[in-house]
DNA sequence: TCTATTATAGGACATTTGTCCTCCTAATGA
DNA sequence: TCATTAGGAGGACAAATGTCCTATAATAGA
């Protein structure tokens, strides 16, 4: 639910502070509420958390929002769309205070054809994701909502992340009022 | 639905024909309802579709399946499990006649650790992999179970392939009444 | 201080979905 | 030929979910 990758952030640092192209690779200050990435445009630059917590989210035609993940330290973002050459999947907004490290195209380019520990590096969050996004739209799909929710909830008392109501309907793909329901049931059983 | 990659198979046949290794890259044939993958256990070896149609299941502990893809030609197999460390995501079973590649961890290992463009091409699959499957579950969260459906069959259509009910509705995420149900709709609409 | 806005909570009703059954048809093997 | 089985279709009822609406509390800004 609220995905960190502590490796590969480790692996960005390293060239971000040793490599050549050091100066190219700019520490930027988000604030809540900011825009990282917009749904639907065309990426410009790679973007890694080094701090703070967003939101990933996906609006459809009718309206309806869907959160995939909430992405945190060491999270990559834009890569999935460069790698892939179609447009931006999700807008990405700051949910608390964030720094990142944003990587311009042509550094990401030069790292993908000459760096094969970068490459492979990136092939293992890749892996992560798929399985993880695979996993919870099985889950989803399969359990009650109560269910999901029970499993939301843990995970968030476990990462200490705050979120509002909506969000979590969100992300779980139902409607507020749905939500309110599963809260009063799990309530009543604890 | 049915995915497909060709420029990722044309890259698996070089490898398989010219290279060193290409003796010990297999090439094998199953039959429908034949088990290439098992979930829950570990990974041994690397497939890669040639030929032929599987189907990729999820048996959650309620029970119920969901099936994340139909895989076909030159769509791989078993290496997010690989990269991430992972038991076995889903069970992979043939529902046509089906040719593989076989490719041995080893082999895939060297690979990974010698061959840039081999890295470059698989980052390419994954990225569409995460891209198709967020995709999709943001339509199934946040659309109705018709809307869904009308996409399912036109995918059918346009790939020239039959399945069962009972794996549309596992597609689906539904069960089988509900499937029926939203067939009878859509069929009134016309 | 006073309004406007936002997040939250939940009632009432309609719709959708699941569960449990039954029935039908085609194919298969004894 | 006659069960037997698997896939498919759909009725009846219960449960879950969405929609629409109202209400409250907290907060921000004029």
């Amino acid at each position: 639910m609220l995905r960190i990758n502590l490796d590969f952030l480790s692996y960005i640092e390293s060239i971000a502070h040793k490599d050549i192209i050091a100066d190219k690779i700019q520490l930027l200050q988000y604030s809540p509420k900011d825009i990282l990435l917009t749904q639907g445009e065309q990426i410009t630059k790679i973007i890694v958390i080094r701090e703070g917590i967003t939101k990933c989210y996906i609006t459809e035609e009718n309206g309806k929002e869907y959160i995939p993940e909430f992405l945190s330290r060491g999270e990559i973002m834009g890569e999935i769309e460069y790698l892939g050459k179609m447009p931006c999947l999700c807008s990405v907004e700051a949910i608390s205070y964030v720094e990142a490290y944003v990587i311009p195209l042509s550094i990401f380019d030069h790292l993908l054809k000459t760096d094969i520990t970068f490459n492979n590096v990136l092939l293992a969050v890749e892996a992560l994701r798929v399985y993880h996004t695979s996993e919870r739209a099985s889950f989803q799909q399969l359990y009650t909502v109560e269910h999901a929710l029970e499993k939301l909830l843990h995970l968030q008392e476990k990462n200490q992340v705050a979120i509002s109501k909506e969000d979590m309907a969100s992300y779980l793909g139902i409607t507020t009022r749905t939500l309110n329901r599963a809260l009063k049931k799990i309530q009543g059983e604890e």
